[in-house]
RNA sequence: GCCGAUGUGGCGAAAUUGGUAUACGCACAGCACUCAAAAUGCUGCGGGAAACCAUGUGGGUUCGAGUCCCACCAUCGGCACCA
């Protein structure tokens, strides 16, 4: 009888799915685990190959954890909201509710054909109305506790989507999505505090078991730094010019001053700057730059010296000038910095341009200053300060603490941290996103809408085009838009902005720990019982976006009361992409896409997810082969027909027995470790071993259908029922292992002469010294070797190597 | 420039964490089955006649290094005028 993949696989999806098989049970009294895996965001093309990847690997262990007894939660949902949709609908003039839907009706099928394990009563969707209910909710609680805010400022505006942007979502100052150039532009946005929870999302990486490269790189994105900021006196009035500065320790070789473009001083002097004129066009020319155009590396430096002005540097009292350069950024510090250019890489490019002094205030440790320097010195390991009063003598380090401890003795400043990290731009002039639940009066200003009217829904529109200004296409609804305020009853307007698509992803999470609730986010029970997440896995380029953007929502929610833990996440890792055959992203473009429909259709489910595990280390990138895919397929066949060896007869074998107790040992440890690709070739030198013993027994084949069943669950779950089992194997328990039959009896060891080896000798396992040696002078090559030569050393590591040197 | 990875056969990759380098799979070759092919099964498969030589390059530590240390080179990912 041979394997037909498609009727068995059929077969046991209808059972798993109509009996909710996988569905998490109630019952709290039960251990728990809670795997999560990022639910996809439902596109017109379909699943991806690299879907799977994610999902077969989550599954393969809240399989395992299922049969440890576990009661596991591995839910699946659909991030819905969205561009692509709402530019469908443009083009199309198909509502995105329509497109969405029928997409999700595609996704859902396309999953269920690779079987996975999910809990779909739990399904959630991030545009159902009884969802963004309370994605608003949540967004009228940070309004609240003043962590939401409505403030005018620069953007990011990207020209084609026509759309504001969040840091995160500017690549190279182009757009993530469409790739069209970015701009800044001045509008009234809604605005999140996330800068307000910075620190904790920098020291709570301690509590957490996230991969070191994704806390390395949440950690760079949030950009910590420490130093001081310093008031600068203006020459000739009371006023100041604050700057910041991380190296305190080179106040005295700061030469000049350089504010952003952006800067309020030039406003404020007018009247004194004698070259007004030409650095209001800098301004204007500055603005006029795009945001890739302002950061392209290896630029020219470019500037004016504002004159008319001059501060004074408050350690030497020298009159310095006042420069404006964008290289200076408004948006981080003060905008304004203190300039030293014999210390600072920027200020040295930008001080040898305009012929600048350049004066050194700091050594290397072990050398001198230079006559004249050819770049700047920078290491403050390594710098000793001279020329420098007070400070002279010390090694940066410490000159920086006490030039900080003098700045705020003196009154000239203050100790200050800064963050790179910006507030969350929340507002998208967007149709298809959650209505932000907001409401302006004239008199009463922003207030949100009573929370009994939530949800608010997205009115039905017939035109998605985003307006003239880049207005919100509800903005065109005025009988939409008229409401009365909240507050004091009168006339007022609903807010037309959208939020952006990290919204609903903020907190899904807790919404599957109890998708039907009507009441709350989720029960206090539920919450308390399934926290936190203890396995969240998903792509490296979310990162500094989603994982940092739902972090914060937990912690506020986690502030308020509503969640029991401070994180949602107590473990995070990630899968490598996986690549076209040519070893290129796949891309329509490229042609090189793989549809995983077309492998189920050839090869079926169990040969995919067994490819995609084998492929190579799941955190690492892996090019798709076709030829290889064929090579998991051929092993599935062979699993297949072990069945015709099974024979009971030769009863105990001691080689058998050894095998699956390492077998049991090394599989279950994969799974915990991701190893998955070395799992499988356990599974392949297994079957090669019954292939070549010409037989295997009825226990070792449900052991070995078992283990196997994690990675390959259509055909396993068949064979164990083919065999005659009662049970199937989800209701089994996980096979356990006994660590003395692991350990081989004899052992053979290799035996080294200087280092090279030479040949080896079958000892028993707890063999001394002594028995070793004298098997060790009988091999052949030995005796050659060491014949006529002096031993200076024999070493033996016990069951590990025997090394003889001589001379 | 900064942060993080990676580098092993023709290819995807293993290596118990310092102890027989190349497990497992693909591709390739030979044999069996077949009229034939496919499928399947078995065998072989780093280089070299051998001594030996091979884990990106050059040094080092060690009885012993793919694994540890130092200095490079290359590729990929993230950040980037962040004061």
């Amino acid at each position: 009888m041979s394997y037909n993949f498609k009727e068995v696989e059929k077969k046991w999806q209808t059972k798993w799915y109509t009996e909710g098989t996988f569905n998490a049970k109630e019952d709290y009294s039960m251990k728990k685990w809670y795997g999560l895996i990022e639910f996809p965001y439902p596109s017109g093309q379909g699943l991806h190959v690299g879907h799977p990847r994610s999902y077969t690997a989550l599954d393969i262990i809240a399989r395992k954890k299922r049969m440890e007894g576990y009661n596991v939660l591995y839910p699946i949902g659909f991030d819905a909201f969205g561009l692509p949709a709402e530019n469908y609908a443009i083009k199309n003039h198909v509502h995105p509710k329509i497109t969405t839907e029928k997409n999700v009706n595609h996704f859902r099928d396309q999953l269920k054909s690779l079987g996975f394990s999910f809990d779909w009563s739990r399904e959630v969707n991030t545009t159902d109305p009884n969802y963004y209910k309370w994605t608003q909710w949540i967004f009228i609680k940070l309004f609240e506790k003043g962590l939401a805010y409505k403030t005018t400022m620069p953007i990011n505006f990207c020209t084609g989507c026509k759309v504001g942007l969040a840091n995160e979502e500017v690549v190279n100052g182009v757009c993530e999505r469409c790739g069209s150039p970015v701009v800044q532009k001045e509008k009234s946005q809604w605005m999140l505090g996330i800068t307000k929870y910075a620190q904790r999302l920098i020291d709570d990486l301690d509590d957490i078991d996230f991969l070191d490269k994704i806390k390395a790189q949440q950690k760079n994105w949030i950009g910590r730094s420490e130093g001081a900021e310093v008031n600068f006196k203006i020459e000739g009035t009371d006023d100041t010019l604050l700057i910041y500065t991380t190296r305190p320790d080179t106040i005295f070789g700061a030469t000049y001053m350089v504010v952003a473009p952006e800067h309020g001083i030039i406003e404020k002097y007018a009247d004194k700057i004698k070259n007004l004129d030409e650095v209001n066009d800098y301004k204007q020319k500055a603005s006029l730059k795009s945001a890739f155009e302002r950061s392209e590396l290896n630029k020219e430096k470019s500037g004016v010296e504002i004159k008319g002005i001059k501060a004074i540097n408050p350690l030497t009292n020298e009159a310095i000038p006042i420069w404006i350069s964008d290289y200076v950024l408004m948006t981080y510090g003060t905008g304004a910095i203190m300039a030293v250019p014999a210390h600072d890489t920027r200020d040295f490019e930008f001080a040898t341009k305009f012929n600048l002094p350049i004066k050194q205030v700091i050594k290397p440790k072990d050398g001198e200053a230079k006559e004249k320097l050819e770049e700047a010195f920078t290491d403050v390991y390594n710098g000793v300060s001279i020329n420098s009063g007070f400070l002279t003598g010390l090694d940066s380090k410490t000159a920086i603490e006490k030039a900080i401890n003098y700045i705020e003795e003196n009154k000239l400043g203050k100790r200050k941290v800064n963050y790179k990290l910006r507030d969350w731009v929340f507002s998208r002039q967007r149709y298809w996103g959650e209505p932000i639940p907001m409401v302006y009066c004239e008199c009463c200003g922003w207030n949100p809408i009573p929370e009994d009217q939530l949800p608010l829904k997205l009115p039905e529109i017939d035109d998605y085009e985003p307006g003239e200004n880049g207005e919100s296409p509800l903005a065109k609804l005025t009988d939409w838009i008229k409401t009365t305020c909240p507050k004091c009853g009168k006339e007022a307007k609903r807010e037309t902005d959208t939020m952006p698509q990290w919204a609903g992803s903020s907190w899904y999470f807790l919404r599957y720990m109890d998708p039907h609730n009507d009441k709350e986010i989720a029960s206090k029970e539920a919450l308390e019982y399934w926290s936190p997440i203890d396995w969240y896995n998903g792509g490296m380029e979310h990162t500094t976006l989603h994982l940092l953007y739902s972090r914060f929502w937990h912690k506020f929610l986690y502030d308020i009361g509503i969640v029991p833990t401070k994180e949602p996440y107590q473990k995070r890792t990630s899968h490598g992409m996986i690549l076209g055959s040519n070893g290129e992203k796949m891309s329509k473009s490229k042609g090189n896409v793989v549809n995983p429909d077309d492998i189920v259709e050839e090869f079926g489910a169990d040969t995919l997810r067994v490819y995609e595990m084998f492929m190579g280390p799941f955190d690492q990138t892996a090019p798709w082969s076709m030829e290889s895919i064929r090579g998991c397929n051929k092993f599935l066949d062979r699993v297949w027909k072990l069945q015709d060896l099974l024979n009971d007869e030769n009863g105990y074998s001691e080689k058998h027995e050894k095998m699956m107790h390492k077998a049991i040992k090394k599989v279950s440890s994969d799974i915990e470790e991701m190893k998955f690709n070395t799992a499988v070739s356990t599974f392949m030198t297994m079957t090669n071993e019954f292939y070549k013993d010409k037989y295997l027994t009825k226990d070792e084949y449900k052991t070995f259908l078992q283990l196997l069943n994690p990675f390959a669950p259509h055909i396993t779950e068949e064979l164990y029922e083919i065999i005659g089992e009662p049970k199937t194997i989800n209701e089994t328990t996980w096979p356990k292992y006994d660590e003395a039959k692991t350990i081989d009896d004899e052992i053979e060891v290799p035996v080294q002469v200087n280092g090279k080896l030479k040949g080896t000798v079958v000892v028993p396992k707890d063999a001394d010294e002594e028995a070793v040696k004298e098997k060790v002078k009988e091999v052949e090559n030995v005796q050659k070797v060491i014949d006529g030569k002096t031993i200076v050393k024999e070493i033996y590591v016990k069951g590990k190597i025997y090394n003889i040197v001589v001379k």
